[in-house]
DNA sequence: CTAGACCTTCAAGTAGACTTGAAGTCAACT
DNA sequence: AGTTGACTTCAAGTCTACTTGAAGGTCTAG
């Protein structure tokens, strides 16, 4: 029964955020995550990191990418890990995000249902075969939603 | 003033359709698209082309990839390109995906709001950190929405 | 002190949908 | 016939988020 190292090794920050130890050594490069170093070179993570990693899962679930998490996260006060504060506002940006990206999807499936009444297969007039405000034109801030595989 | 020319060549169809030469070919290599030959071995290209193209980037609006793109067209009669009937019967098959989509959204969206609340971060207990149904999990057939740039 | 589990870096591979470039050929117009 | 623009193929590159593998160093329980 020791009691809670305050050091994580970056095998021990996998095994309890479920997130492989290459992927966090990839989040490092990336520099969403950061860590310090033992004399002999190896990573060790503080606790915040389980935080830090969980909350970046959760920012991918919703659809936003690597760079986009990072910046986020790079917002915060000195960078730190969000708290109970921060993940709230975070949240509520992010839920506008996902609001948006719901209702690019409608739009679509609105103008998918008016084609399926018309017919039309017209390059000119067709609003689904000339979106002027496709889903995939929404910003520099697309991204990928609906990973092949689930992050093992 | 001359007549409706029957074969187009790849630089017309791409410039019609609003897709690049690479990307037909590319489609052609995919077998989503066929294609003649000139004696001199340039592409000629049927006009159905273009409606066949048009579908294709609608499907794709929609998040299909181009093997699901490449199957649903195959299984229309001869392979042909879709008339008005067959597009409606694609295009309700799609709506039906594309609203499923949507679901998974509005059920990600809603656990989100479920964390505003609680304020949790917490990696046991948190539902949206643990998403047993996680919108990434929807199948083999997952796939890429929101592109990251726009189909030149 | 040593076995063996765990860690390190770096390079390369994966998927999907293309684009880009090089080197060469064809078609159309004058 | 000649020029020029459009076309051909093939290989390699792009982007994101990782994974895999090789070769080797570290940490710790016994």
């Amino acid at each position: 029964m020791s009691a809670l190292p305050s050091k994580l090794t970056i095998g021990e920050v996998a095994s309890r955020s479920g997130v492989r130890t290459s992927a966090l050594r990839y989040y490092e490069e990336r520099r969403l995550i950061t860590s310090e170093r033992t004399t002999g070179g190896q990573r060790r993570y503080s606790r915040e990191t389980l935080r830090r990693v969980a909350v970046i899962r959760a920012a991918q679930v919703l659809g936003l990418t690597l760079d986009e998490i990072r910046d986020a996260l790079s917002e915060l006060p000195r960078g730190r890990t969000p708290n109970e504060h921060d993940w709230e506002r975070l949240s509520q940006t992010w839920r506008g995000t996902l609001d948006g990206r719901i209702a690019e999807l409608e739009a679509l499936r609105d103008r998918l249902s008016g084609c399926i009444g018309c017919g039309c297969l017209s390059l000119e007039r067709c609003t689904l075969f000339n979106p002027g405000d496709r889903a995939g034109s929404s910003g520099t801030g697309a991204q990928y939603l609906f990973r092949r595989s689930s992050p093992a």
